[in-house]
DNA sequence: CACACTATTCCCAAGTTGTCAATAGTCCAA
DNA sequence: TTGGACTATTGACAACTTGGGAATAGTGTG
């Protein structure tokens, strides 16, 4: 499950409830700047192109949400005929671009950090 | 500030309360199988080691706890003389060693979702 | 007509986090 | 000796996030 902190029986671990995704927002983000698209669609990009398969849909809805009232991307509704109920399609702004370039550079120091950490971790293994 | 997600302004963001560091129980835990330690001092091993310097002292030592409620790190209080109040020093346990494998896994899959977005994000610019 | 799938939104309990504060020991300067 | 700075840990609480359940609703299939 690469890139996912899945939850596996109570107790086992922290998470679950209350527990952030932490890249969420600019996965997003990266993902409308591609190509608009809604929230039905984003949650199998999020997995299919990212890896990213923990999410509830409500999480995905609500990082939407979120992005909208900070100006970063707008929605109409599809006007086309679909297989089902209305969809939701957003895209970004100019602003949300600017936003997507800040986020990248948050994701990289996290990227850092992660590297570090697996530096280390075979580091230590090496040893014993 | 390379792998933290300071909180700056409010409303600016998501986060502050509620935002969670998502790697920070792997990051103690292998600082501590690399040698024993104690939450003050963690604290500054984080920002040193791996440039998390976010961190409210609260959230090391709460994770300090719940990896010790897992089993996974062990704690005495320091006999020798501080220059302040007595330390509690941890140190990991052998299934301590397991979790560190088993978490390392998981911070691999995220370093690769982290991957994937950077090099979209590459293309993406590129193109433009 | 029931059912599955698509698609979005609201509400709530459970869990996580930062801030504030309390407690306390050591060291140093006024 | 009294106050302040630094070391060190812990508790309580409000703010915030998340998953799950449920509501709403359109389309296609048996």
């Amino acid at each position: 499950m690469p890139g996912g902190f899945r939850n596996r029986g109570r107790g086992a671990r922290r998470g679950g409830r209350g527990r952030r995704l932490c890249v969420l927002e600019p996965l997003v983000l990266l993902l409308l700047a591609e190509s608009p698209s809604h929230g039905y669609r984003l949650v199998e990009q999020l997995a299919t192109r990212f890896g990213v398969e923990i999410l509830s849909p409500q999480t995905v809805y609500r990082t939407l949400q979120w992005l909208a009232e900070q100006g970063w991307i707008e929605a109409d509704w599809e006007l086309e005929e679909t297989q089902g109920p209305p969809r939701k399609v957003y895209r970004t702004t100019a602003s949300g671009e600017d936003a997507l370039d800040v986020w990248s550079a948050e994701v990289a120091g996290l990227a850092r950090t992660l590297e570090s950490f697996q530096q280390s971790y075979r580091q230590l293994r090496q040893r014993s």
